[in-house]
DNA sequence: AAAATATAGTTTACTGATATACTGTTTATG
DNA sequence: CATAAACAGTATATCAGTAAACTATATTTT
C-alpha cells in the first residue's frame, strides 16, 4: 500500500493546489479565445519583441518544434521577420492585432489572477514563497539528467 | 508591464517547484519504461482492481476517452473483463505481469519521491501543507464553471 | 410495452508537447 | 580554404489529453 508520509502528503497538496489554480486560469483564457500556450507566447513576446523562436522556446521551457507549430497557428497575432544578422533565425513580432490583444488580455489576466490568488495575509505569501524556494533548491540536488540516480535509488541493493 | 505582486510571485514559485519535482518524477518513470499517465493507471488499479473504465477516469480526473486509449496501449499489464452485472461496462484487472510491474515500480517510485522531497525539517512540511490547503480553499471560492467571472473581471466597467 | 433518456465505452478530430530526422546557415578547425 | 560541427527552423511521428459524435446497453417515463 502507498506510504503517505509527510513529504508525499505535502506533494499531493502542492499538486492539487497547482491544478486548482491552473484549471481556473485556463478557464479564464478559454473564455477569451486563448489557450494557455498561446497566452504564454503572447505574454512573453509582448515583453520581448524581436527575439528568435529558439529563445522563445528556451524562455517557455518548451522545444523549438513546439514553438514553430504554435507560431504557425497564430498568424493574425505574430509575425516572423528576417533577422538582419543571420539568415537562419527568425525574429518574432506582434502584429497590431496581436499587440492589442496582448494588452487587454494581459491586464485582465493579471487582475483575475491577483484576485484569485490574493486575499490572504501578507505573511502568508512571504512564508509560502520562502518555503517553496527552499523545497525547490533541495529538490534540485538531484540532477535531471540522472543515470546514477536510477541505479542508486531504483536499483539493486 | 507585468505586475509582480506578492500573489503572482508566490504562484510563479509554486509553478517552478511543481515542474522541478514533476520533471524528475517523469524522468524516473521514463527510465523504467513508463509514462506518468501509465504509472497513474497502474498505481490506481493496483489498489482498486475490478473498477470500470469510467470510474478510473473519474479517479484520475481525465476523460473516459483518454482512459480507453491509454488502456488500449497497455495490453500486457491490463485486462478488460466482462462485468457480470452490466454488459455495457468493462472491469479492469492487472495481468500477472502488470501486478509484478506495479509492485516493483510503485515501491521504487515511493522511495525515490520520498528521498527527493524529504530532508527538510518536519515543521516545514506541516507548515507547507497547511499553507497550501488554505490557499487552495481560498482559490476554490471561485467556481470553475464561471460565466459571471468573465463579466465581472474581464468586463466592461 | 414503447419511447425517451442516460450511461459506458469507442472513435475521431483537434491541441500541445516531445523527440528525431532533415534543411539550410554559420562557425570552428585541420 | 575545405570540411566538420553546431545551430535555427521545419517536418514527422508519437504520446497525452479534450470534446464531440457514435454504438450499444440500461433505465425512466409515459
Amino acid at each position: 500500500m502507498p506510504e503517505l508520509n509527510r513529504e508525499m502528503l505535502t506533494w499531493l497538496r502542492l499538486m492539487r493546489t497547482f491544478h486548482a489554480i491552473q484549471r481556473r486560469e485556463i478557464a479564464f483564457l478559454t473564455e477569451r479565445g486563448l489557450s494557455l500556450a498561446q497566452f504564454d507566447v503572447l505574454a512573453h513576446l509582448s515583453g520581448h519583441e524581436g527575439i528568435t523562436q529558439q529563445r522563445l522556446a528556451d524562455s517557455l521551457l518548451v522545444t523549438k518544434g513546439n514553438v514553430c507549430h504554435l507560431i504557425d497557428r497564430m498568424p493574425a497575432w505574430i509575425e516572423r521577420r528576417a533577422d538582419p544578422t543571420s539568415r537562419r533565425s527568425n525574429l518574432l513580432y506582434l502584429t497590431p492585432d496581436g499587440k492589442a490583444l496582448a494588452t487587454t488580455v494581459l491586464s485582465a489576466h493579471d487582475t483575475y489572477l491577483s484576485d484569485l490568488l490574493g486575499g490572504l495575509p501578507d505573511a502568508f505569501y512571504r512564508q509560502m514563497s520562502g518555503g517553496l524556494r527552499a523545497w525547490e533548491r533541495s529538490v534540485k540536488r538531484v540532477d535531471i539528467s540522472m543515470s546514477e540516480v536510477s541505479v542508486a535509488v531504483g536499483g539493486l541493493k
